[in-house]
DNA sequence: ATACCCGTGTGACTCTAGTCACAGTATACC
DNA sequence: GGTATACTGTGACTAGAGTCACACGGGTAT
């Protein structure tokens, strides 16, 4: 397995037990890692793929959070796992994902016995902590327009490239708004010479 | 000490161990536990008092995340404590407030050797992200007159009581929202038989 | 080629919430 | 008592953003 190029920090005596415990399983583009309720027995660490978290509102709304790269983990999994206790988020694979599932039964002895693993843990819900509270700066100070270039600026560099497929559509969508008022606030970034806008595709010029 | 009543779980050794490394500090009503861009050494376990913690937008405004009560802990200052990082939160004592801190370099062994501890620590933070995705729920997807009265119920069901003392315009101020606004809505829920209003004072009536 | 679907562009309207100006009223402090 | 200082109430205006209706244009399937 590729654990150690993943997860550097790891010692290999960690890398062998997670090897041991750990089950690698596999997610279709489009399929869910979690739903709304659904409760844990594993704690997942992304080996390959990207997946898009969402928290889900109470009449079917959806709102984007953040996305899950490869040598991250998901920080609910791990607590809700701990605690076998449920959460609102939906965790949707985007791409074709592989994770390593490791058993909850196993957090007591990876906790008390390997150092790295709760440094791991820790600082995985610190920056997801951290994530939200950005997403949350985003809605509760900033005007829709603000909202979508922060949007953007993510999508760009959470794939490190200029260029996303998507709908208008889907924009209003992750940002709970409606597609006209994305279409027209899209076409005023592109005045202003920050994104070139074509079917289906968005180009980064300078945002 | 009285670090056995509040925190039951914990077992005579952690406590004993708490009681030798930690050290009891006192805050004044009004004084700030936590400014935005502090920087951690302690982990703090609120013995007694309330802790109002908000969210500090880039001008200066506010936006109130949750209370913390005794028998609770900072979630970021542990983590934040075993990372050394910053953080843009405000920690307002809004009595005064007994807490023990405990300092970070005996975060190794407490997570280690207890497991109770480190139950605590996860905990703290799942109930933490779980309020934090709440509040995001509201601003992400509801109306102000929604966000009020999500607002005054959180108030009066931390303190356990029916009548809260406080101002149109420091609610203005927790919900990013202003003074007018606040008491239109507020009008709006006396109608409704919600809640009733006289100076510096709101009574839950049927919230 | 034609018909259709999907994504996009646009104008008109409505509603919410923020702002401004100012009036009224309770409380505190001399 | 009287004045100053909060706190609250209200109308008028404005801006942002959501909705509705419909037009346009480029692909795709048959």
């Amino acid at each position: 397995m590729e654990l150690h190029a993943l997860f550097p920090q790891f010692d290999p005596e960690l890398i062998a037990l997670l090897e041991k415990v750990g089950q690698v399983v596999d997610f279709e583009e489009g399929s869910m890692l979690m739903r709304s309720g659904q409760y844990f027995k594993n704690s997942m660490l992304i080996l390959d793929g990207r997946v898009k978290l969402y928290r889900e509102g109470n009449d079917g709304e959806e709102f984007f959070l953040y996305h899950l790269e490869k040598g991250q983990a998901c920080a609910l999994s791990m607590i809700c796992a701990t605690k076998n206790e449920s959460s609102a988020l939906k965790a949707k694979a985007i791409t074709h994902v592989k994770a390593l599932a490791v058993p909850i039964q196993h957090m007591d002895e990876l906790m008390q016995h390997h150092r790295q693993w709760y440094y791991f843990v820790l600082e995985t819900y610190r920056s997801r902590f951290e994530e939200l509270l950005e997403v949350l700066d985003q809605v509760a100070f900033h005007s829709m327009d603000q909202k979508l270039e922060f949007y953007l600026k993510r999508q760009f560099d959470s794939i490190q490239g200029d260029k996303i497929t998507v709908t208008h559509q889907e924009i209003a969508d992750d940002l709970n708004s409606s597609r006209e008022v994305i279409s027209r606030l899209l076409k005023k970034l592109e005045s202003s010479k920050k994104i070139a806008i074509s079917r289906n595709e968005l180009t980064r010029l300078s945002l």
